[in-house]
DNA sequence: TTTTCAATTTCGATATTTATGATATGATCG
DNA sequence: CGATCATATCATAAATATCGAAATTGAAAA
């Protein structure tokens, strides 16, 4: 009997590479912000409390990931969300783990 | 200037265990077959070519989750999908990288 | 009750992720 | 040009996840 799949197909592992690239309080609580629109690094920085090595960390590893990606402004980077799975994915989320019952 | 976020929220840390936890190539397998219909160890064991050991790590991994639970069947194990964010974040994963135009 | 079958647990090696501190880049202001 | 501000990169250590082999459980068939 023949397996249904051959071994890992590449698409679970795009899928799940995709998944890693939200799969941390970090960046959830980045993307969060962002959410409510594009924001520098300071600001995301002063409105999360991460340290700045982290927060650039994180940027990088969401962009590499095709999360987000970035325009410069003057001096300073702005970040926006341009995946359309991680906006839903995000939506999914705040439904189930910031449902009306629950406080801000 | 106080932070929005009063360090990280114990939602973002739920909500990132939950990401987690779908997070692999396998689990993501284990979850599509899954998906089309409750199945016992042997036959998810079949479906994805994955070793037995391997299958039931990851399996208790979505069950310590709460993305799955199981029933006992005369001598197998049936495990099915329980987790309602579960369901729509694969329908979400489905529409992204299996969409219509990608062969199956 | 002994055997068998389905599935899990344990354990150790390897790999990946994460946090942190120090240094570097690159745009702009003086 | 030289200083400065915003952010990124590098390097390393600590924590976490992953995989396979061997041993174990637990239900049921013989």
């Amino acid at each position: 009997m023949t397996a249904v799949f051959d071994g890992l197909p590449a698409r679970a592992d795009q899928a799940a590479a995709f998944l890693k690239g939200l799969a941390s309080p970090h960046r959830l609580l980045i993307l969060c912000a962002l959410a409510q629109g594009e924001r520098n690094v300071s600001t995301l920085i002063a409105e999360t409390g991460m340290a700045p090595t982290s927060m650039s960390q994180h940027l990088a590893k969401l962009k590499d990931e095709g999360v987000i990606d970035v325009r410069r402004d003057h001096r300073t980077l702005t970040y926006f969300i341009v995946h359309p799975a991680a906006i839903q994915v995000m939506g999914v989320l705040h439904a189930h783990f910031c449902g009306s019952l629950q406080p801000d």
